[in-house]
RNA sequence: CGCGGGAUAGAGCAGUUGGUAGCUCGUCGGGCUCAUAACCCGGAGGUCGUUGGUUCAAGUCCUUCUCCCGCAACCA
């Protein structure tokens, strides 16, 4: 047995459709430099990550390949877990939602709240379209009407399964209420209160019949389990949480002392999972922290822009630690953060190669140079080691209470300013110039000392966020000793001095980087003219009407961002109302008199208020674009084919 | 008026309960030579988005407006 306090910390599970960008790494980074820093204060850590692996999208995703879903998500996985251990996180379990345990797990879950009534069955309460295989609640409808198509709506149920949030609620708000640290940042929590608690809990639907590929509901067989139950769960089931006996271990770390998640799923963590703990009659966890989000320039990551930055090729290129000190020291703690190579070059360069390794380099190299790469604890201190020496212990002070809170980002610049602080204490002292008389090398002795000792620190306070170079910092000075204080080591003798992190060549490698990247986007280009869809028949063709119009006016939508509304004249002698998503790039003025093609025979659709009767042809052009085909030199109401 | 967040030096950000505007990068000048063209010192550069107000005192509190960004609703 061990008399550590336990500290369980979990990150989301990652969703296993694709391979996670850097943003999505920032979860689990942010987790293992908590755990690892919550290990040297002398917890007992243990640490979970995974992936979630069920729902519709991988199911389509497998059926796209030509696989099974389950084949699908092993890849998957694989993959996770590889950016994961490309990281250096030290994750002591993964859990994966198709674990059988964790299947095992959820079905009773599921079935003890159904059991006990927090569960219902019920049915989408519902106006349902029939052409359109649509439910749809009476807010949705327009004019009493299909949102969609405008025809008339019955009513109609489907079957589906219900929490009952509502009869909670009152004890949730009690909990925060208790708990103020609960949810952190704090700004979070007024948007939970605001936005959706205040308003009034809707009881939420935890499963689906519309597809398979899920943990099915074990009494009954036409429903899968749905996200909520099934996700949320892990974080006690993937520490031996079961309704029919739990194991010692959950017994040991539940309830979890942090979650870390992004601020997009703040909601599920801080409403939805709290719940179904307290209908589970199981604690809940004690803090859930939600950070912002990693954007590269001044945009969400996404494939189709082609800015998508991964974790692993960044550290194969820079290194693990400079991947792991760029998100840990970069982000702020509550407004999202950008990466771009040149801000990851320039903090490289900056922070880990100029500040940190150089003065390393520089002191480690002194001392070889100088006494043969040993020095001794001096007897005396003079006003300069005072100084030094109380700017550690002010940095220490400070390191813990900023690390305390997880504001990471202020403790690296902390840290850095101490290592700065070093410099400049080279400089007053001048070593060198210590070095030319044999009456000053006592002196000498000291500076360096100092030094080391400072270096020490520095490398025991940034192991959590760069772990595997403060291993090498500790091998430079031959010194394992841990303890966070100044003047623990009572003499050092350093090995050989190697630099930490080499100089980046800025103009270099953004060369380097362009060329890659437009050799990739070329072959994603051609990836992309490749036909996607299924053959179809010059009949099914034939089933589309095209026909050149006119555009006679044009105006935006009220309350519509990315619509427009054109009124064009198709030669049939009526005006024809189309609606289309160009707002971003057309003004009314550019469009009014030109002539273009309409997809005529277009079921009629209902859009922010606007009748819409078929689509505008347009061609989705590299770099996010949008071109609309303009045929000024067809007149209107030629039929095309 | 759908909900929320933001606007501070060329860029990226800090500014806790109102009390002289800070940090990093860049830039200009100087110093040093142990070190990775590095390190150290100094200068320039902000009427803290706009309007009005509360106060001895407002980046900070209240108010008007403008612009950005998420989420929600619509890329027919």
């Amino acid at each position: 047995m061990n008399d550590k306090q336990k500290f369980y910390i979990t990150t989301a599970i990652a969703y296993a459709s694709r391979k996670p960008h850097i943003g999505n790494a920032y979860d689990i980074v942010l987790a293992d430099m908590i755990a690892r820093y919550k290990k040297m204060m002398g917890f007992d850590v243990y640490l979970m990550t995974g992936s979630d692996e069920h729902g519709q999208k991988i199911e389509e995703y497998a059926k796209a390949d030509g696989i099974s879903p389950k084949e699908f998500v092993d890849n998957a996985a694989a993959n996770i877990k590889a950016v994961w251990d490309s990281l250096d996180t030290c994750y002591d379990k993964f859990i994966r939602t198709t674990d059988d345990y964790h299947e095992d797990a959820v079905q009773k879950i599921f079935k003890k709240l159904y059991d006990q009534g927090d569960i219902y069955k019920s049915t989408y309460e519902g106006k349902y379209c029939v052409p359109c295989e649509s439910f749809y609640t009476e807010s949705q409808l327009v004019d009493g009407k299909c949102p969609d198509c405008g025809r008339e709506v019955i009513d109609s149920k489907e079957e589906a399964y219900f929490l009952r949030l509502s009869k909670y609620q009152d004890k949730l708000v009690e909990y925060y209420e208790q708990n103020p640290d609960f949810i952190k940042p704090e700004s979070r929590k007024n948007e939970m209160l605001n936005n959706f608690i205040k308003p009034g809990l809707q009881d939420l639907c935890v499963s689906r019949s519309s597809f398979k590929w899920g943990v099915p509901v074990s009494f009954d067989d036409k429903h899968v389990i749905y996200v909520w139950i099934d996700a949320l769960s892990n974080y006690i089931t993937g520490v031996g949480y079961n309704p029919d006996g739990s194991s010692e271990q959950y017994k040991k770390l539940w309830p979890a002392d942090l979650h870390v998640i992004g601020k997009d799923i703040v909601r599920f963590h801080t409403i939805y999972w709290p719940i179904i703990l307290m209908a589970l009659g199981e604690p809940l966890p004690k803090q859930v922290l939600g950070h912002p989000w990693v954007l590269v320039g001044e945009d969400k990551m996404s494939k189709s822009k082609g800015n998508v930055i991964y974790a692993d090729e960044l550290a194969a290129r820079f290194g693990i630690d400079a991947v792991r000190y760029y998100l840990l020291s970069e982000i702020p703690f509550t407004q999202d953060g950008t990466i771009t190579y040149e801000s990851f070059i320039t903090k490289f360069n900056a922070d880990l190669a100029n500040t940190l390794g150089n003065l390393v380099n520089r002191t480690v190299a002194m001392t070889n140079k100088y006494f043969g790469g040993k020095v001794t604890a001096p007897e005396s201190r003079d006003e300069l080691d005072n100084e030094l020496i109380n700017c550690a212990a002010e940095t220490i002070t400070k390191y813990y209470s900023l690390m305390d809170n997880y504001r990471n980002a202020d403790a690296c610049e902390c840290v850095m300013n101490f290592a700065k602080r070093c410099n400049k204490y080279i400089d007053e002292t001048t070593p060198w110039v210590l070095a030319k008389d044999e009456a000053t090398l006592p002196r000498l002795n000291a500076v360096l000392y100092n030094l080391l000792e400072g270096i020490r620190l520095l490398g025991i306070m940034l192991t959590p966020v760069i772990p595997s170079s403060c291993k090498s910092i500790a091998a430079q000075i031959n010194s394992d000793c841990t303890e966070l204080a100044f003047g623990r080591v009572s003499e050092f003798t350093v090995g050989e001095a190697t630099p930490l992190f080499a100089r980046i060549d800025m103009p270099k490698v953004l060369e380097e980087i362009a060329a890659e990247q437009a050799k990739k986007a070329q072959e994603a280009e051609k990836a992309e003219n490749i036909v996607k869809l299924p053959e179809i028949s010059i009949d099914d063709f034939a089933k589309v009407e095209l026909t050149t119009a006119k555009i006679v006016a044009c105006e935006p939508i009220p309350k519509a961002k990315k619509l427009l509304k054109l009124t064009l004249n198709d030669g049939s002698g009526k005006p024809r109302t189309v609606a289309s998503g160009i707002a971003k790039y057309y003004t009314p003025d550019e469009l009014i008199g030109r002539n273009v093609i309409v997809v005529s025979n277009l079921k009629p659709a209902v859009l922010c208020g606007v009748e819409s009767n078929g689509m505008i042809l347009a061609a989705d052009c590299p770099n996010d674009d949008v071109k609309v085909i303009f045929v000024d030199d067809i007149p209107e109401g030629c039929k095309i084919r």
